[in-house]
DNA sequence: TGTACATCAGTGAACGCGCGTTCACTGATGTAC
DNA sequence: TGTACATCAGTGAACGCGCGTTCACTGATGTAC
């Protein structure tokens, strides 16, 4: 039963990554069950022997995903030095390449006002949100909260900008200034 | 015929205004023709002989509600000295009671992710977005470009990830975030 | 000014379709003896 | 070790529903004479 049991979480696992991708790529109300079980290798009949609902796999979805990327900040911010890590993550999230691949970037500038009229998903969201602001605020000089939000809310919201542009070179200038904002070049 | 064409193209703008309230407030996808019909006071069927389809009227409905929030933009800083119109153009993205009100908030930070999604919607927006970093710069102190992209890219941001945040003193720290960037106080 | 006709914005029934969810089932796996 | 039984993850047909779109229509309004 042990084994049935980790083969069963595994699934769950594998059905939260399609999501996960799905919905980011496509938006969550443009994607099926049906899809995301197929995504998944598995039948859409079998969903709700692991989710209550579809609105449960997006609240579950959207804070198991955002965890992850805050737990990846923290990480970066323990292996390197604190201007090292800010750089990391930084460039990392202002990467064009990864501003182009909407389906592995980050839920807040992929999912934000999607996630933000289900109330249910918010606690979970508002915690990994601070650990990010924690990670930024001990990675920034003078360890100053206040320039952690400031930082957050450029890179999201240059993520989402250079999505709306149709000209690349208008794109890559929000980019930048996510990254000026952040002191880095 | 002339009144019979003004009156078609004032039930038009009736229904570009309805569809802009209920897909901001409840997303694109989660909003009906019929229901944008109804709150126009019209019935479903004569939604065809305005518009193309669904997808043409979401193009239509944030082509035009970025539009007219550029046009504003562009009237404060033509009424006011620079630093009163960056002061007022700001304090009023970030005033919380309008972003608690989503069905009157900036597309940008509404349906951003999801018009991000609709490639055929990026060139008119594209165009407002221009609009928009020409008044932050022409109000910036040194007309800088530069932080005109800082400045937008942090006031979208810090509106997504305070609609984002379950707890309000954490939302109101990425709305004076928000301000800080853009040099007021 | 009054009448007959044409136009066309808006109506509402109807359509096919895909959605979220349910449920009786199957067959592989784990347990008991 | 081998057999009989129980469990339950996953299957796939079926459901009711609401969606986007179509279309024959109606009736108010504008035009022609």
């Amino acid at each position: 039963m042990r084994t049935t049991h980790e083969r069963k979480a595994e699934t769950r696992d594998r059905i939260l990554a399609a999501a996960g991708r799905l919905f980011r790529s496509r938006g969550v109300d443009a994607v099926g069950v049906d899809a995301i079980m197929h995504a998944a290798g598995l039948t859409h009949g079998g969903f709700y022997s692991h989710f209550a609902s579809k609105e449960a796999l997006v609240a579950e979805v959207s804070a198991t995903s955002l965890a992850k990327a805050a737990a990846r900040w923290e990480r970066i911010s323990e292996e390197e030095a604190p201007s090292a890590a800010l750089a990391r993550i930084v460039d990392s999230y202002l990467d064009p390449a990864h501003v182009a691949a909407m389906e592995r970037s980050c839920v807040l500038a992929t999912l934000g006002p999607d996630v933000a009229r289900r109330r249910d998903a918010h606690p979970a969201i508002t915690a990994s949100i601070r650990r990010m602001l924690e990670v930024l605020t001990h990675c920034l000089p003078g360890r100053r909260r206040a320039r952690a939000f400031e930082v957050l809310s450029t890179m999201v919201g240059a993520v989402v900008l250079a999505r709306l542009c149709d000209d690349p070179v208008l794109a890559d200038q929000f980019l930048h200034a996510g990254r000026r904002t952040a002191g880095l070049r």
